[in-house]
RNA sequence: GCCAAGGUAGCUCAGGCGGUAGAGCGGCUGCCUUGUAAGCAGCAGGUCGCGGGUUCGAAUCCCGCCCUUGGCUCCA
């Protein structure tokens, strides 16, 4: 058994890029021993599993600077995450953004000190009386909860630190680093341990790699949905007079989402579905039925109550004669699945009726706390592209296939088209029987086989109502996003007692698909901008050209050619504004992300001709009246991957 | 909810250790009749998030609240 170092220095090796050696798949700094007669490979300094050495040892860098500064903070625990590392630390008042700044050049000093870093290993008990001396009651809470006789350390300079490892050999080796921000945690994440401070940072091979990161995170600013629905008016929200969480769709983004739900409609029924509407807001008693106000209350806005004893005093004549008999109190709804329910139990329903498809889109109001909110993609108030299909278990299968068609189908439009399916089976608490559970996690494996996807399993993670597909959908800068799911559900048909009538005349149990495509329209739309940097595809474009009048004398052939443009069904607008320069005009459209601009001066009017200039090319086509319109409209009228 | 940073004109932001509130963009008006990403000039636009306190006087200092932004999954 040797340690890295000891082998390079066997083999004679000076390589300042070897961060550690791995071995069996498994990830050992060089402090560390392994069997040197087994096959092993080093790991450089810029491979993932060096970074992620690099930047454990950077959390220690971290940690020391904290310490050097303000001796009396207290030691939690420090690892790496997928761009950097964090330490959490405890100090009752905190750290600010300058001690942030401070903290940062120390850890630069640190690196310059090139700090040779040593392992050592001590018995449990040892370290714990180690710490004890120290005070450090975080490190001594930690050891208690390992199982291991012996623990290892780490040392660099005058800190040392409990830690699994794996680190560097010198402080020196750690390579660009930065930090970037401060957070509350509680001690292993229980409410009921003291508040901790956890500083993050980032940490790469290189200067440039760090550069890059942050020049990623300006363009996710520059695509950010909140600044691009506010320039391209497509939503608002007012926190302060409407509320926080409440999404208002201005012109340019109710256009929009009218276009998505009629391609969207016109799918559904094609394939089956039933439009339906239903209120905002019901009785209690509806979601005291179907179980929401027992086990979803805390996401649901409180209840709206009329006939309290204050208001009895207070009501005049008429709202004595009309009479408030009893109480009565509404909630607004968080789902929509119990009206469609009472949709399907306003009538016996026949096998003959299956599968039942209602779709609506449901608008639902949903209490969460004001730190999750964040423009479309967090909110309180959203409409889901909402259908619950009322099956046959044996329908099960043939179901959960066309729901995936239709799901392919309609996310290609808007140019996504790689998925990530999970399947979620039985958790440990669960309604419906062993027989249904096997039954339907079988339907749904072979729906998914037969889907062709390729897919992953989530054991144990389904709802307690039912085993589910969850779909995330992977945008143009690498996120992913989950947007469709189709959860089964054995419990609501139980609750309200939802059956149909079988061919052998007896009354069966009738089950449930719940299912969206898009989720929300709120958050998908913000996927949505944010993946085609508000460029949206042209079909779905709020405004699809416009039409510039070069100077006052050809207006007239300009509104000839809008009018044109207009009636052959695209959306288009009209710019006669001759008093400002064309390079303006066209910077305006440019900035609006209008696909087309149609530039109209003498030379067109003359020529009986239309110059089409396209977003962000410079090439400008000049093509005759009628070639001109046919070439905008294969453009703008035709949905990608219909 | 918790930590940090914020909230000043429609937008982006400056100012501020207490003494009449600023710029650019946008808007309006006028001039220029303009040829493919910002022509020129003038004007309008603000309870400085809300409430309270200190003060002769608060956008500025203190307290409380509301809202926003970034975090709060990563575990020696």
């Amino acid at each position: 058994m040797k340690t890295g170092l000891e082998i390079l220095k066997e083999r004679n090796i000076n390589d300042p890029s070897i961060a550690g050696i791995k071995q069996r798949g498994k990830v050992y700094d060089l402090h560390t021993q392994i069997d040197e007669n087994e096959q092993f490979e080093f790991i450089k300094y810029s491979s993932p599993d060096g970074l992620d050495i690099m930047r454990h040892t950077s959390a220690h860098v971290l940690a020391q600077a904290v310490k050097r500064l303000f001796p009396e903070t207290l030691l939690s625990v420090g690892p790496t995450t997928e761009v950097g590392f964090f330490y959490d630390f405890y100090r009752p008042e905190g750290f600010t953004e300058e001690d942030l700044k401070k903290i940062d050049q120390e850890m630069q000093k640190i690196k310059k000190e090139n700090l040779i870093i040593q392992k050592f290993v001590m018995k449990r008990e040892d370290a714990i009386r180690f710490y004890e001396e120290r005070g450090e009651k975080f490190k001594v809470e930690i050891l208690k909860d390992i199982k291991d006789e012996y623990v290892s350390f780490y040392k660099q300079g005058e800190f040392v630190d409990l830690c699994r490892g794996p680190h560097l050999i010198s402080t020196g080796n750690v390579g660009a680093v930065k930090l970037i921000g401060l957070s509350a945690v509680h001690f292993k994440g229980n409410e009921n341990f003291p508040m901790l401070t956890r500083i993050y940072g980032v940490a790469f091979a290189t200067e440039q790699d760090l550069e890059n990161y942050f020049k990623m995170q300006e363009e996710l600013k520059k695509r950010d949905h909140r600044k691009l629905g506010r320039e391209l008016d497509l939503f608002l929200i007012d926190e302060e007079n409407i509320g926080a969480g409440l999404v208002v769709w201005l012109q340019k983004g109710a256009k929009v989402r009218r276009l998505i739900e009629d391609l969207w409609l016109k799918i559904h029924e094609q394939n089956g579905y039933q439009l339906v509407y239903t209120p905002h807001v019901a009785n209690e008693k509806l979601w005291k039925i179907s179980g929401h106000l027992e086990l979803y209350s805390k996401f649901m806005f409180p209840s709206m109550s009329f006939d309290t004893k204050e208001q009895e005093e207070e009501k005049d004549d008429f709202e004595r004669k009309v009479g408030y008999q009893e109480k009565i109190s509404y909630r607004l709804k968080p789902m929509n699945c119990p009206f469609h329910i009472t949709i399907f139990k306003s009538k016996t329903r026949s096998y003959r009726d299956l599968p039942m498809r209602l779709c609506e889109f449901g608008t639902v109001y949903r209490y969460e706390k004001s730190g999750v909110l964040h423009g479309l993609l967090r909110v309180r108030g959203f409409t889901q592209d909402d259908a619950h299909i009322f099956l046959k278990l044996d329908q099960l299968e043939d179901e959960v296939i066309s729901v995936i068609d239709i799901m392919k189908r309609f996310l290609s439009v808007f140019g996504f088209k790689d998925f990530f399916v999970f399947l979620s089976t039985r958790p440990e608490k669960r309604v419906g029987t062993d027989d249904e559970w096997d039954f339907a996690e079988n339907a749904l494996r072979k729906a998914l086989d037969k889907s062709g996807f390729q897919y992953s399993i989530d054991p144990g993670e389904g709802v307690f109502y039912g085993p589910k597909i969850d779909v995330k959908i992977k945008d143009v800068l690498g996120r992913v996003w989950q947007c469709s799911t189709i959860q089964l559900d054995f419990n609501l048909p139980r609750k309200f007692s939802a059956f149909y009538v079988d061919s052998d005349n007896t009354r069966k149990q009738v089950y449930i698909i719940h299912r969206a495509i898009l989720g929300s329209f709120e958050r998908f739309f913000g996927i949505l901008i944010e993946h085609t940097a508000g460029n949206l595809p042209h079909y779905f474009a709020p405004t699809q050209c416009v039409v510039i009048s070069v100077k006052d004398t050809v207006n007239d052939y300009a509104e000839f050619i809008y009018d044109l443009l207009s009636k052959s069904g695209l959306r288009v607008e009209l710019d006669l504004n001759t008093g400002q320069r064309l390079s303006k005009r066209i910077r305006d459209c440019e900035i609006r992300k209008i696909p087309f601009m149609i530039v109209l001066g003498e030379k067109e009017k003359n020529e009986k001709v239309i110059t089409i200039r396209e977003k962000g090319k410079d090439d400008i086509k000049k093509l005759s009246i009628q070639e001109g319109i046919n070439y905008l409209l294969e453009l703008c009228t035709r949905v990608s991957g219909e």
